[in-house]
DNA sequence: CTCCTTTCTTGACATTGTCAAGATGCAGGA
DNA sequence: TCCTGCATCTTGACAATGTCAAGAAAGGAG
């Protein structure tokens, strides 16, 4: 069990950090079934009333987790479209970032999900969900050439198509619905590329569709 | 509070089916979250150890109302499809099938997903996921006409494709993820259209293929 | 009728979340 | 430098939960 860092029991100076950083391992060792408040607590070195004063209670402990994991989310989708220029292969590369986010942190993809335990008004894990899904967004927006409109009607029947797919996976494979006999690390890639490479985008702005006759 | 309906404390009759009927109430009103065993056990009449003796523990009760639930998605999918004839058709149907399940009984959907809560070893629960995935591979051969290969290559492409459409179209739907000021009821079914009409199938036998030229 | 098995009840224990009271430390102002 | 108010923690308590053990009661077979 870690020391405590600063000898001083009733002022930690940054307690927030460390418990955020406990929770990560709590989460990641024992999910969001087998995460308490108390063990973050032990693991931070404090008592089990302590963290009340930064999160409030365990949904403001997990709200705040939450927003961190969008946040690693909207990382591994700017990582995976890094230097890819063409739009149709920079939404799908997002795509890819999506699912390798889901299986390089499988208990933050759930969590970041998990809409029943999250606290909805709380504003970091608005602004870091919003950010992942502009990513999503504006990958999308850029295959269409249509960066004003209104997201609404095709536009957003793509969006919807798009995210569906790369989430229904990452779901599936997490729940392990894609386990089968055999199926080892090259099958599931192939699968991915499979789901990937039917990433569509169907909604086009009408100068692109005119002038390029791209129909 | 119902009363129990045979006066022998000590032997219920049918205590198992009990639990059962008053875990699915619990389960709707809680959610996963929110689901105790001795909640359960209150609402049957009976004493906080007595599920013990059917289930063994809170796992034992969850996997078997999550093979309930499995069966019901079964059955929506096949009332979904009854009638269809054309097979593209009749896999959209059973897609649509798949969220209608997940919209009329969220919290099950959620249950037969929540991989780290289940017993998957219960032969129930195989059984009953065994059986629903197979509405979704049938329905998928018969489109390609493969009744008889094994389930490799384009063929699980194809099927990985349309589940993850309407696994994540439900999952993004149930974590309100689909909200966004105006949508309503026909946004969301227009949204649903739009990613079931998106179901394709690539995989096709080649007697098929040549024959008809259906390529 | 007896005995064994099944099926429950009662009680206990450990752990959890949350709340309240109070102790301690920090910072600002006089 | 001292005082005061606020921030930040500890301690303790309570209710609820899951699980286990011991034992009571009911059913069924011989």
């Amino acid at each position: 069990m870690p020391e405590r860092v600063k000898p001083s029991a009733y002022h930690h100076g940054d307690l927030r950090r460390a418990l955020l950083a406990a929770a990560e391992m709590v989460l990641a060792e024992r999910g969001v079934e087998g995460f308490t408040l108390r063990e973050c607590a032990r693991r931070a070195g404090v008592s089990h009333a302590a963290p009340a004063h930064h999160f409030g209670d365990v949904t403001g402990l997990l709200t705040a987790l939450a927003a961190l994991g969008f946040e690693t989310l909207t990382g591994a989708m700017r990582e995976a479209r890094a230097g890819v220029e063409d739009p149709t292969e920079r939404l799908r590369s997002i795509g890819r970032g999506y699912v390798t986010f889901a299986r390089d942190y499988p208990e933050r993809f759930r969590l970041t999900f998990d809409w029943h335990r999250l606290n909805h008004e709380d504003p970091a894990l608005r602004a870091a969900g919003g950010a992942a899904f502009a990513e999503l967004e504006m990958a999308i927006r850029h295959v269409a050439g249509l960066a004003d409109e209104p997201l609404e009607g095709e536009l957003l029947a793509d969006l919807v198509h798009a995210w569906s797919l790369v989430h229904g996976f990452s779901h599936l494979l997490l729940a392990g619905q894609l386990d089968h006999a055999g199926t080892g690390e090259r099958v599931i890639n192939e699968l991915l590329e499979g789901v990937i490479g039917r990433i569509r985008v169907s909604a086009r702005s009408e100068t692109r569709g005119r002038s390029k006759g791209e129909k």
